[in-house]
RNA sequence: GGAGAGGUGGCCGAGCGGCCGAAGGCGCUUGCCUGCUAAGCAAGUGAGGGUUUAUACCCUCCGAGGGUUCGAAUCCCUCCCUCUCCGCCA
């Protein structure tokens, strides 16, 4: 949620921000009118508070001084005034849940750090490592590679689950487990971050704190009781802090967590359909920064490389996009996509989504810290991959496949798989 | 699922219709004291919002939402959460 008080205070920081991202600047107007609106309201109503607060305490005094018949009077009086203070307060609540309601739909302010542009057009490759492998046969798509080796199952997940699930089997469903604990030793052994295990449904509340509701409920699962599955394992990281207070000396924090993750893909229709690239569910590693705000573009800098560092130890080229302002997502003040190379589709894929989100979340989740100068300050909070399991699985496939459709297992992970190839 | 207890400031904890935004303690900040540290003494110390050049003033907040009342942390209702015991269970 963006701070109300720019809204007011410098509303042309407001209207840049929502230019940048190509929206409608219709909303923009008719929050400034609420807002004032909103003023106008608290104002009326508190006033009247403040007659009746004065009303209540000479009655008081009234009573103690046995003036009774004084007492009943003023009682009379105040009744009438207590009456309109309803009323009142019945105008603000609305107006104001007016206001929030709109405000949850107001995307973050992107960063001076992200490039001004209309779409993934106007995204800025910052960074290239690794050479794109030179193969001296045709490559197979990881689809293909996994069904010849018996080690991918799509025809039966569809059977149990419908489409955009997939099954793996032996020696793939092995690299899974086996990549999911390699890249958790190397975030808490060698990044330093803090491991947890975290529950993969939660609360609405949560899920609107951290960003994901109202907006885009369509992209969650539900549960019947109003749960929802995690869509990352952002959700319950970040919000483990929610209400709370920060002391100045902890921060920053730096968590980490593996989850599945759950997302319906609405609107992706036709998209990736083939494979595991785009699943209802999968494995992700999540790093995730909790940091004072002049430290969140460092932060953000060394959980990029924190992710990255994945990807060079099993020796998969990639490269680091940084996104342009229309190209943001809801949260993010700034990202960094980190993708990998897919040598069947002749392209770099995502594989790590690396964001600054700033006080955005710190605001809507009412995470605090106590400055030095002791003031209660919103912290800033990042997050990114580090990395999606699938995804990773699918890179190393693709891009360690052999002509006699093996996959050569990444030296880094031999010792842990047990075998020099798969297939 | 059944029975009971409870949710108060950074933390602990009192208050159970009106000088209660809340005693007391811990913590924190500042000053004094002491060779350093510790201890001791004194003062200060919740959050959010509104008005204001400022000093300052006002409003709201005691899990959340309603209700009773001139007035609610305190009384009533609903919901949420936590804990204890019992049942069921990986």
């Amino acid at each position: 949620m963006i701070d109300l008080k720019i809204l007011r205070t410098d509303p042309d920081s407001v209207k840049e921000a929502l230019k940048k991202r190509n929206m409608d600047l219709t909303i923009f107007n008719y929050l400034i009118t609420l807002e004032q609106k909103r003023r106008e309201a608290i104002n009326n109503s508190e006033s009247k508070k403040a007659e009746r607060n004065s009303i209540s305490s000479q009655i008081a005094a009234a009573r103690k001084n046995k003036e009774n018949g004084k007492a009943l009077e003023l009682q009379k009086k105040a009744k009438e005034i207590s009456n309109e203070v309803k009323i009142l307060d019945e105008e603000t609540k609305k107006i104001n849940e007016d206001l929030m309601s709109k405000l949850l739909y107001i995307p973050n302010f992107p960063s001076e750090n992200s490039p001004v542009g209309i779409d993934e057009n106007d995204n800025k490759v910052v960074k290239k490592w690794g050479e794109p492998r030179n193969f001296d046969f045709e490559p197979l798509a990881h689809w293909d590679l996994g069904l010849n080796i018996d080690s991918m199952d799509f025809e039966r997940a569809s059977k149990l689950s419908g489409s955009r699930f997939t099954i793996l089997k032996k020696q793939l469903a092995k690299l899974e487990r086996v990549l999911v604990n390699f890249m958790l030793k190397v975030h808490t052994e060698e990044n330093d971050y803090i491991e947890f295990a975290l529950p993969y449904m939660v609360k609405r509340d949560i899920m609107t704190a951290c960003g994901q509701l109202p907006k885009f409920e369509d992209e969650a699962y539900k549960t019947t009781d109003d749960m929802f599955l995690i869509p990352t394992a952002e959700v319950p990281l970040v919000s483990l802090h929610k209400n709370e207070i920060i002391e100045f000396n902890d921060l920053p924090l730096k968590y980490t967590g593996y989850t599945p993750c759950f997302r319906r893909e609405a609107g992706s229709y036709g998209k990736d359909v083939k494979g595991m690239i785009r699943v209802h569910q999968f494995d992700k590693v999540e790093l995730v920064w909790i940091t004072k705000p002049e430290n969140s573009d460092k932060a953000l800098e060394e959980l990029t490389l924190n992710a990255e560092s994945i990807l060079q130890k099993l020796n998969l080229p990639y490269r680091v996009v940084n996104l342009c302002t229309g190209d943001l997502g809801f949260n993010a003040a700034q990202t960094y996509d980190i993708e990998v190379w897919l040598p069947s589709q002749d392209k770099y894929r995502e594989i790590s989504s690396c964001s600054n989100v700033k006080d955005f979340q710190g605001r809507r989740e009412n995470i605090r810290f106590r400055d030095k100068d002791n003031e209660l300050k919103f912290v800033h909070t990042l997050n990114g991959s580090g990395l999606a399991v699938g995804r990773t699985l699918i890179a190393i496939m693709e891009n360690y496949q052999t002509e006699d459709g093996k996959i050569k297992v990444p030296e880094i992970l031999q010792n842990e798989m047990g075998v020099e190839y798969i297939g």
